[in-house]
RNA sequence: GCGGGGGUGGCCGAGCCAGGUCAAAGGCGGCGGACUUAAGAUCCGCUCCCUAAGGGGUUCGUGGGUUCGAAUCCCACCCCCCGCACCA
């Protein structure tokens, strides 16, 4: 029969794939998981976010979705109409830097995709062919939106594909615009100043992958204080820094010497500033002209007055000063800063080498404001001389010992002097700003942060902060969405329940964020079509235009004449219907179809993705549905799995260690993996994959296999099997079907999976080695088995159920609800018992160390068990020796000394005696006498029931407790 | 720094919310055995320390506390990981 195992490990995998694409074509042949609004069944929308499709997806997103897929077809047992789509996020730059980066021939990438494109397509040729139509966004997109699905079908993912679309399709610009058209009306748009990377050259924009050394250098925004010193006459030197709150310490001014500084005309004042600073201030929306030029060193010996505290301060020239550095002015504070620190004492110590007049700098002295605890007056001096500098040229030991100082005084320190002494530095920093910025005095300045400057983008511009002045952002703090957000979180279930503080301080963290940009590909904002809606925020409610995108498609409604009212009317009910589908051409009950699936199936019964998600995705995912949807349809549940790392470490590109999912199929196989990966981590687990774990996963399936290869095989005899051991496989299964239900309605994903396949797989083996070979009764386990088995290895849980008869798809099978009584608690336990015992014999047999041939187990009398129920009756921890003894009196009496010895067992134990019935552990210790020889090594066990007179040498018997008979070796 | 999550036996990892059945599931690794010409696969046993009969001792980051009883609750401390945005 070819479709059994064969007798090899390959031979096994290639059969699983057999089956596995054979049930994939089966189930796409009958469209089982297309879902129609029915309303004679409980509806279940779930959803797993939809993939970005710059390349191939890897096990981690395979996990995800695999969790996904399970839930959607546990439910499908439950009786739910279940409706799992599926769609593709094309939406912002990188899908169109990929393509611009092909266009440039840039190696790197061209590298990186020809690797990606081996995975799916043979031969140098076919690769050449598809790198060179990369260069157009649109075929990137298509190219993996396919492959993804394929992959996702080859995992058996039970999808409903006809809902499929890409975040670029014409209907979805439509919704999108709809979407941010009401926000804009319910006030939750607005419009601002921000600053954005900024690629001088290319005049644009820039994010972190446009920028030359991309992820490593990590580039940033920093905020500068820019501060006024005054020079006279309207003249200004601006110096920028991070520390406003020092100010009142400031001795001197610094500029680079050799540096170039220009003079520019600035709101009728005229500011100094480093050449390079002039294109930021214009950048940063700061109306400057220049009107002069001149050198760093015709700026020294010149005296400015300090803003804050009106100090007279001369300008001193400082090498370390970076003229690329915000405004190429700093101000000193020698007693709080080692850079000023170190350069004042290079000045003092030889003033001609730097061109400045001995007096100039004989009285300048540090001058502390800030109290540190651990420190003296200069700590500035004081971390100088502990990192060993020697003069400004010491950049190392300076950035060291600048750390050390900047971190401390900011979270320690306390200011000592100036209009804000003290107060905290934190505070005095803030305070110090408004007074400042109140006044004119100062203004925010940005610069560019990284671990290595220059940045520069790919394109070779020198990359500034600009301010974008006309920027659209989302306004959080909008009256009243947060409420209907934090409203919104409460209602819903979040699983594991531990995120759920981190969406709470989520939602009050936001703020306001941009939501469009100049470049990438996307919805056109539809109120200021220059700016694309940003790929975050057009993916908020679109589980909504799930419920309705394959019902447009089919009745070919025009993108562009469905308009606001259309989706006002899909999703809010709103408008004339009639009306209404004359415009978009269908007929009023076409249209009214589209509104009734929506509601249908509105709201999403349950979201599930990677915990990554939760900061942004999923908060505004619930901050959107709470701005734009009734409260009936906000989302129901999000449930949450931690990411995939692989023997240990994280996966990354540039270790080269993912594995992606196209693989999966090829190396292992379908069910495999999902058994693998729902079975080897909890939800709130990082999933560790380790290959030598996956193995023995694959080796337990084809243990699954050839069992029921054998009662696939095997002609039922027509005897039933009464004996205890069937019996006990018969609760066993019926227990199992409880608990994985439970556990699977509570997404306890990885303890369904261990129950429901390696647990129940080595209760039957029990069976098959130690019971009888009743494959009648075999049959009917292995039918509602594969039921439980199924959201797990549905491919094989197919055949199972095809094999034994099963009618139509266990795919759509009902859940088996055992029958009243089907559990047997004490037959379960007498199991345990046996196991126990076993334990027991074995550690004897390894403290004695001697060879034993014959294990006598001796039983309790029935009384004895009386005794341990009444007891358990009627106390409850903390048991004393005396209310024991009081309750059982009667047996003390009737028993005398091994009453006693039982209750004394009893109270140590505080009541926690394991015990089944004296019936089930006699019956079940009987029918195991194979299994104790097994798993001792002894040659002969006698199994002694009271009162049977079975020898008793070393007067053992006595001992014998429920739960725990008495052992006599020989 | 702020916010969040953690620290369990050689390793990974359950247990902790609802304290007792916890020397602590399961897996991996290791050791021994069965099977086999052999290897692999599979199966069985063992794998903190002591122990010549199922016993005892010491363990769940560290130190205290609550309790008849703590891996589980409380306090303090130490250490690790993640997020801090406009980016998918």
């Amino acid at each position: 029969m070819i479709y059994f195992a064969g007798e090899g490990r390959d031979e096994f995998k290639d059969w699983l794939r057999s089956i596995e694409a054979k049930w994939q074509k089966r189930w796409r042949e009958a469209r089982i998981f297309e879902a129609d609004p029915d309303p004679s069944r409980p509806k279940y929308f779930l959803t797993v976010p939809y993939p970005y499709t710059s390349g191939p997806l890897h096990i981690g997103h395979g996990r995800t979705y695999t969790i996904g897929d399970v839930h959607a077809r546990y439910l499908r047992h439950k009786g739910y109409n279940v409706l799992w789509p599926m769609a593709f996020h094309i939406t912002g730059t990188p899908i169109e830097a990929i393509s611009a980066r092909i266009r440039m021939g840039d190696e790197e990438y061209i590298r990186l995709y020809r690797s990606y494109l081996k995975l799916y397509v043979k031969g140098e040729d076919e690769i050449d062919r598809l790198i060179e139509r990369f260069k157009d966004p649109w075929e990137v997109m298509k190219f993996f939106s396919s492959v993804i699905s394929s992959d996702f079908d080859a995992l058996g993912y039970s999808i409903d594909w006809r809902r499929r679309f890409t975040t670029g399709d014409p209907e979805y610009n439509s919704f999108v615009s709809w979407q941010f058209i009401r926000l804009r009306e319910k006030g939750y748009i607005v419009q601002g100043g921000h600053p954005v990377l900024y690629d001088v050259m290319e005049e644009q924009a820039v994010g972190e992958d446009d920028i030359l050394g991309g992820d490593e250098i990590k580039p940033g925004i920093v905020e500068f204080t820019a501060v006024k010193f005054d020079a006279g006459e309207g003249r200004y030197l601006v110096a920028a820094t991070l520390r406003p709150e020092t100010l009142p310490g400031v001795t001197n001014v610094w500029v680079n010497p050799d540096a170039r500084y220009v003079e520019l005309e600035a709101k009728g004042e005229r500011w100094i500033v480093s050449e390079e600073a002039e294109v930021k201030l214009r950048l940063q929306q700061h109306p400057v002209k220049r009107v002069g030029e001149l050198r760093g060193r015709e700026l020294v010996g010149l005296r400015v007055r300090d803003p804050l505290v009106g100090r007279s301060v001369p300008v001193l020239p400082g090498t370390f000063v970076d003229p690329d550095e915000a405004t190429g002015v700093v101000y000193s504070v020698p007693a709080h800063a080692p850079y000023d620190y170190a350069a004042l004492m290079d000045v003092k110590a030889d003033p001609e080498r730097f061109g400045v007049p001995r007096e100039l700098v004989e009285g300048l002295q540090p001058i502390p404001i800030i109290r540190l605890p651990g420190y003296g007056e200069l700590p500035a001096k004081e971390a100088c001389e502990r990192h060993g500098v020697r003069s400004q040229e010491d950049r190392e030991a300076l950035e060291a010992a600048t750390e050390e100082i900047y971190k401390k005084e900011f979270y320690e320190g306390v200011m000592t002097a100036g209009p804000f002494a003290g107060l905290k530095v934190t505070e005095a920093k803030e305070r110090t700003r408004e007074f400042l910025f109140g006044r004119g005095l100062g203004f925010t300045f940005y610069e560019v942060t990284a671990l290595k400057k220059p940045v520069v983008s790919r394109s070779g511009g020198k990359v500034v902060v600009a301010v974008l002045p006309d920027q659209w952002f989302l306004d959080f703090n909008a009256p009243g969405w947060k409420e209907r957000g934090r409203e919104a979180l409460k209602a819903m279930a979040i699983v594991p329940e531990k995120y759920r503080k981190l969406f709470e301080d989520t939602i009050e963290w936001l703020d306001k964020r941009p939501c469009a940009r100049k470049r990438g590909i996307g919805t056109r904002l539809p109120f200021d079509p220059q700016w694309i809606i940003e790929s975050l925020s057009d993916s908020t409610i679109y589980m909504a235009f799930y419920t309705v995108i394959h019902r447009i498609r089919a009745l070919g409604i025009d993108p562009s004449k469905m308009g606001v009212e259309f989706w006002d009317y899909v999703f809010w009910g709103k408008g004339d219907p009639d009306e209404l589908a004359q415009r978009v051409e269908v007929s009023p009950e076409d249209l009214k179809g589209l509104r009734e699936e929506f509601e249908y199936w509105y709201p999403v019964d349950h979201r599930h993705t990677m915990i990554a998600h939760i900061t942004n995705h999923l908060t505004f995912f619930i901050m959107h549905h709470a701005a734009l949807f009734d409260e009936r349809y906000w989302p129901k549940k999000i449930t949450l799995n931690e990411p995939v790392i692989r023997e240990g470490t994280k996966m990354s590109k540039s270790k080269g260690n993912v594995i992606p999912l196209v693989e999966i199929p090829k190396v292992y196989s379908a069910d495999w993996f999902r058994l693998y990966s729902v079975s080897a981590a909890d939800l709130a687990t990082v999933l560790d994959w380790r290959d030598r774990d996956v193995q023995t996963v694959g080796g337990r399936l084809r243990r699954f296999v050839e069992i029921f290869r054998m009662v696939a095989e095997s002609e039922p005899s027509g005897e039933r099997d009464v004996g205890v051991l069937a019996r006990w496989l018969e609760s066993r299964t019926a227990s199992m079907l409880r608990q994985v239900d439970e556990m699977l309605a509570n997404h306890r994903y990885r303890d369904a999976a261990i129950r429901a396949f390696f647990d129940h797989l080595r209760d039957v083996e029990i069976y098959l080695r130690y019971g009888g070979r009743d494959f009648g009764l075999l049959r009917k386990i292995f039918r509602s088995w594969a039921v439980a088995l199924e959201p797990f290895i549905p491919h094989l849980a197919e055949e199972v159920w095809e094999r034994l008869g099963g009618e139509g798809f266990v795919s759509l099978a009902p859940w088996p609800e055992p029958e009243e009584g089907a559990v047997r608690p004490e037959l379960e336990e007498a199991f345990r018992v046996v196991e126990r015992t076993i334990e027991d014999v074995n550690k004897i047999l390894r403290t004695v160390r001697e060879r034993k041939e014959r294990l006598f187990i001796y039983l309790a009398p029935d009384w004895k068990y009386e005794i341990i129920s009444r007891l358990e009756a009627e106390l409850k921890p903390p048991i004393s020796q005396k209310d024991a003894f009081r309750v059982a009196s009667e047996f003390l009496r009737a028993h005398g000394k091994e009453a006693q010895h039982l209750i004394r067992e009893f109270v140590g134990e505080q009541g926690a005696i394991r015990h089944s019935t004296p019936e089930a552990e006699r019956e079940m210790f009987s029918a195991l006498v194979d299994m104790i020889k097994d798993r001792t090594g002894v040659r002969e066990v006698v199994i002694a029931l009271p009162g049977e007179g079975v020898p008793d040498p070393m007067g053992k018997a006595k001992l014998a407790i429920p739960g725990r008979p008495a052992l006599y070796l020989e």
